[in-house]
DNA sequence: GAGTGGTCTAGACCACGTA
DNA sequence: ACGTGGTCTAGACCACTCG
């Protein structure tokens, strides 16, 4: 059997899209394997070049992942919540989003955490937030949190230098008390934040540190920390990959807005 | 003058890494173009394939756009603030913010909007949210919102058929007092809400609808909207393309959690 | 008509994990 | 040792737009 070219639509366009529509439709499900580059020549009757560009059309949508040397496999999604408003509100507003929030929970993979404190200049977007003047250093406290030896996110806090120099949120441990408890005893407590969602792709980098397979977009999450006069305080970047995070938040009558519709 | 593959790194990944370092770096900057395919040949002494190889890593990073017959260009990022929150708090909660929302605002962009209602079987994510049984029929009001007319974002809202048939939802216009209005009056009013915001490339529907270039993620808000005692009365769907929206929340302490840090 | 990127072919060799 | 996807070459023709 083979395959021709009609109308506008390039042969490597057609041989995606009835492979997508078999993923989506379910007969090859989540995990399973691909045929392989080969077997595809042959059932369409092109060269191996048009089968590759098909799928890696595929593979920048993310719907299936290369594992070579084994075969192309339907990627599986298993987003888990992430909740920009958790701490400071430890319980869901209500029981159904209780439930509806529990439905996907850690489930008993193993966190893991790696912190590297660093006195550092900071990047343009954190120095604009902070109110930094130009020569200004900052204290950055980078995280990458690991589920089941994994990689899942990143999360990096930077702090005016001269505010937490004398603190314990220098030292590359987990702060006890929280790092709003210390922020608070220097005079700074964070009472409002800002949130920031931007959603690209990876660079190099990110993809690296996250080990990201192709196709992965990610949302870089800013949430700048300010206090009641509006002083910022401090600025967290997060890079959550799209493929493991849902980002949640719950809104009510006091602090809501729908995304009202007329 | 040539290139060789040294160690591990291969040839197109060496030339991929060259260009983004020259676009990051300003030497391109953004809306101008790259050299030619045949230049990038003639420079690097590799075939075209090659070349091309490169160039479609760089594309699906969102960084570079191809634009035939005329040749590759820098993409510009030009997002606008898009606030989940905007309804119900008309003002931001400070001066601060204010200035800072303001930064990019429409800016004497022209917008406009389509508007289709129709009575459907509902997707099975909006089914599930609105708590329907399998064969129950939603109403949706389809929207796609355009700037200077181009697709900006699309906006789908879903509600129980037999809630809303006789209102003015039904009604392909604006409505002029407010959905929540119309809610209100016919007994469930909207209090709350739950934001789910999930990352991810584009389906080839999606991306025809909103014209997408490749190499640009989408964030899926879903909310659903709920009265006082949880029962839920819309769903709402945003496709927000990543290269023209930031996610913006504000939180204040009644209502907040910073990314607590510890 | 010239030049661009888009599509497609037919071959080659490689690195790597599994059997 | 085998089969997988990854890389790379050297060609060809196409559709499109611009001058």
């Amino acid at each position: 059997m083979s395959i021709a070219r009609q109308g506008r639509q390039p042969i490597w366009q057609q041989i995606a899209d009835e492979l997508r529509a078999q993923v989506v439709d379910g007969t090859f499900s989540a995990g399973e394997q691909l045929p392989t580059e080969v077997e595809l020549t042959e059932r369409y009757g092109v060269a191996r070049n048009t089968i590759r560009q098909a799928m890696t059309a595929l593979v920048n949508e993310g719907l299936v992942v290369p594992r070579p040397p084994r075969g192309y496999f339907v990627r599986d999604r298993r987003p888990m919540f992430y909740r920009p408003q958790a701490e400071f509100r430890e319980q869901p507003a209500s029981p159904e989003m209780d439930r509806f929030l529990m439905e996907h929970s850690t489930e008993g993979r193993s966190p893991r955490q790696t912190i590297d404190v660093a006195i550092e200049a900071p990047p343009a977007e954190v120095r604009k937030r902070l109110n930094l003047a130009p020569d200004e250093l900052v204290v950055v406290r980078k995280r990458t949190r690991y589920l089941d030896d994994e990689p899942f996110h990143t999360n990096d806090s930077y702090y005016r230098l001269n505010l937490v120099k004398d603190t314990e949120i220098m030292r590359p441990e987990d702060v006890a008390r929280g790092v709003n408890q210390v922020l608070s005893e220097i005079g700074y407590p964070q009472t409002r934040a800002l949130d920031e969602i931007y959603i690209r792709m990876p660079t190099p980098d990110e993809a690296r540190r996250l080990d990201l397979p192709p196709g992965t977009p990610i949302a870089c999450h800013i949430c700048t920390g300010l206090t009641d006069e509006g002083v910022p305080v401090r600025v967290v970047v997060n890079v959550l990959p799209g493929d493991r995070h849902v980002i949640v938040y719950e809104r009510t009558k006091s602090n809501n807005g729908s995304d009202e519709d007329r």
